[in-house]
DNA sequence: GAGTTTTGTAACGGAGCGTTACAGGACCGG
DNA sequence: CCGGTCCTGTAACGCTCCGTTACAAAACTC
């Protein structure tokens, strides 16, 4: 599991856009929003996402159309919202290969359950494994994430603090690559950095300090001037 | 559905309220309750619920219209109460959308049958498979969702009380991965957080007391700062 | 080698968390 | 309906963690 899951509302109700995605946001989700099917499609190229929302009435291309074009081309579950509670409207939604179905007014409440039961259910479909995956192995090092436990090669426990095995765990996920500051802040803050921020290098330094022999000639975390940190050792899942 | 069902009771009749409220709890469920429409409705929004007792007569809004309005938008289960036996209620109740029926006075465990009956209807049509049964077992513990019990490793019983019994299911339910507060609360309680909401630490504190063994370092229950908890052992379904 | 940019890290203070105490509410026997 | 007991949410305190800032060291440019 990267981060939290996404989804994308699409909805020309700016109202239902914002309160929506704030609530949503509120409960752990990542989400974007599009008001018709254009900016839906902008958005669905340059980002992934695990659930759609989608309106059924849409200003230009309507939910139905969309939603069997989406089909045509990726699973990505759809969940349809509609004013009316017309039980054409809700089967011809279905068929189509909408996952759920809700009709509006509706309680966030019920939307969130639902997102979840489809999200449960698409992940299930997909063999899913424990969110958390095995343990990662580094020249004698083990990492493992249902524990969240660092163990060095002697088997010793090495403390390490929420923001650091964070830290750790999103470098030994992507060995040998350089990865960003941006990068970096993304995958453990899910944030974006603000002008001068030197989070990460501070967290770098902690994280060396308890990891590296050497902290100040480090082995496995390296720094790229001017690119980020990379982690150098290759890394085993068992 | 995802923890233990969430009934609502609304009923003007305080003893029918307490009594029927206790009993359905003593039987694993959460049960709130209103006196009336006002106070329902101000449950619904910030509380999900499986399934809605709703007495017929009820001072203000009464049931056949406050079912009327359910309906209109939300698929919730209702089981319908009625003093009186009259067939043209029961039959208007349930064609205005009502999914079940029990005259008052009534036998607890009938309702209890008629609740179960229900839900399991209802989660049939919404295609949830429901994982409350069997025992949960993890490094030698038991955890008993039918007798809602907990052992030891010894087999000694550890008295838990009902928060701490639904919050370690909870996490138990969903070893491996982080929970954030907000989504233990969710599932615990099924309701979202207040601002300075701190109840889940002082519930996890409380539980970590009486099954970890050294409770300032905790090995099961974990805490993910500003993400939550973690439930970090394997758990085998029975 | 001087100047500039980038990085390392110490230090400070705010925020997140564990824990306790307490009070209101639920439950239970009368 | 009432008093006692158990349960649980809230407030408060102290500790740890981590983002920010500041400054020095290192790396790079010309």
């Amino acid at each position: 599991m990267d981060a939290s899951p996404h989804i994308l509302i699409v909805d020309d109700d700016r109202e239902i856009r914002d309160l929506t995605g704030r609530y949503l946001r509120k409960h752990g989700f990542r989400v974007d929003s599009a008001a018709d099917a254009k900016a839906m499609d902008r958005l669905l190229r340059d980002g992934r996402f695990d659930l759609i929302v989608l309106d059924l009435m849409l200003p230009g291309e309507d939910g139905l159309s969309i939603c069997r074009r989406l089909r045509a081309s990726t699973r990505i579950p759809i969940l349809m919202l509609t004013a009316v509670a017309e039980d054409t409207d809700r089967i011809i939604g279905l068929e189509i290969g909408a996952d759920d179905y809700l009709t509006k007014p509706f309680n966030p409440r019920e939307l969130l359950a639902r997102i979840r039961a489809v999200l449960r259910r698409a992940e299930g479909a997909g063999s899913a494994p424990d969110p958390v995956e095995g343990v990662l192995t580094f020249s004698g090092w083990r990492l493992d994430p249902a524990r969240r436990e660092l163990r060095d090669p002697q088997g010793v426990l090495v403390e390490l603090t929420a923001g650091e095995f964070g830290l750790l765990m999103a470098l030994v996920e992507r060995p040998r690559r350089v990865l960003s500051r941006d990068r970096l802040l993304d995958l453990t803050k899910g944030r974006d950095a603000q002008p001068f921020d030197r989070s990460i290098d501070v967290q770098v330094s902690r994280l060396r300090r308890k990891i590296e022999p050497d902290p100040k000639n480090p082995d496995m975390i390296k720094t790229v001037r001017s690119g980020g940190y990379i982690f150098t050792l290759p890394v085993e899942r068992r």
